[in-house]
DNA sequence: TGTACATCAGTGAACGCGCGTTCACTGATGTAC
DNA sequence: TGTACATCAGTGAACGCGCGTTCACTGATGTAC
């Protein structure tokens, strides 16, 4: 069934950059082949290079819709069911185990970083990726709170988040695991150890 | 040149392990072949199999050995010259552009993150990793001043300065990258924002 | 609106390459007497 | 101490496999008249 018409081909390209951004999150960049890329949209990877010229360029690309689709999705953190977007609410989201558990449709910056950072800022993804994070960081300080001479800047605070969610994924299976998450929680002001939503990162 | 002496295949299986634990760190784990780590110590790849059942079991001593010695490395981050190892020092010493820039010679908790967390926790390199990690953490927690009843818990400490060093990796060749290390200085408790040593990771 | 033709999205085989691991072999080292 | 032999660290070819990318081909879609 060769020749698509023209929406049926835009379609199948948003599909493959969605499947990409998924699998490069959760296995890494280098370790998805095109192939599988190309199978989880139910077609054959000969096709995939009418669409893109190299599989680094649907890197890039995946990476930005990445970074674009968990900013969509933290529309819904807010604090309690129809309550504002808090600060606090981000940060129970973000530490939550479900966060750790799920770094397909999780925050990019955590996900990508060392596969961006051994790519070296020589590759297509590496503008993507830092757009993205200081995407992130600007999210992060608008919803600080304003009145507080002493609020955290909004970079360390992502640093504190990204690196619990690193470490909190690596030991995934030990107390530490947990452990990890509770202790940013907890660094970052929540009020009790336990008022955070059970689970829920999308 | 076959059958080495007993101390000979003693110091070339540490070599292996040696190499193994810069270049996982580097490149990342399944980025590195082994016919790459043989090379390193100037042999063929088919001897590996004489010193290690499989790549992964390399993987998880060179994840061992790389805590084992950057603790050593750090033995030597004191507070100036023939100073007392404090946590100012520990924090310079770590956010600094050196360790940025050599993850080969760095902390693995950070460089080996998302590799282990990829791998998940039925491989032989995760419960070495978990291992190192508290163990570092516990150095850090040593570190922190007695006195102090804010003191905030090394757990969070080693996730600010964790995520830190990842997302300032990825950013490297961006602005992004020295902001991200001077907001988490800052945030530990840094008094002035340029009283850091200029490099030194070694 | 109908017809003829060019376009090009998708197929599936093929390319050169490097992977992890196995294996027959070599010859200096270590051991038994 | 000297000799005969077993061990085994290291070599290099080979295994089956999947990679990123290319390419000839197909036939429905889009276009020109």
């Amino acid at each position: 069934m060769p020749r698509s018409s023209r929406s049926q081909t835009e379609a199948t390209r948003a599909l493959i950059v969605a499947a990409a951004s998924r699998l490069f999150r959760q296995h890494g960049i280098d370790a998805v082949s095109v192939p599988q890329v190309m199978a989880e949209v139910g077609m054959t990877h000969g096709g995939f290079y009418s669409h893109f010229p190299s599989k680094g360029a649907l890197a890039a690309e995946a990476c930005s819709h990445a970074f674009r689709q968990t900013e969509e999705l933290r529309e819904d953190w807010t604090d309690g069911p129809g309550g504002n977007r808090t600060l606090q609410a981000f940060i129970d989201r973000y530490l939550s185990s479900a966060h750790r558990d799920h770094p397909e449709r999780g925050c990019p910056a955590v996900a990508m970083a060392t596969d961006i950072a051994r790519a070296g800022p020589g590759t297509a993804c590496h503008p993507a990726y830092v757009e993205g994070t200081r995407a992130l960081a600007g999210e992060i300080h608008g919803l600080a709170p304003r009145n507080d001479e002493q609020a955290r800047p909004a970079l360390a605070t992502l640093c504190l988040l990204a690196g619990a969610l690193a470490l909190s994924r690596a030991a995934n299976g030990d107390p530490l695991s947990d452990a990890v998450l509770e202790a940013a929680a907890d660094s970052l002001g929540r009020r009790k150890p336990s008022d955070a939503p059970a689970d829920a990162a999308n």
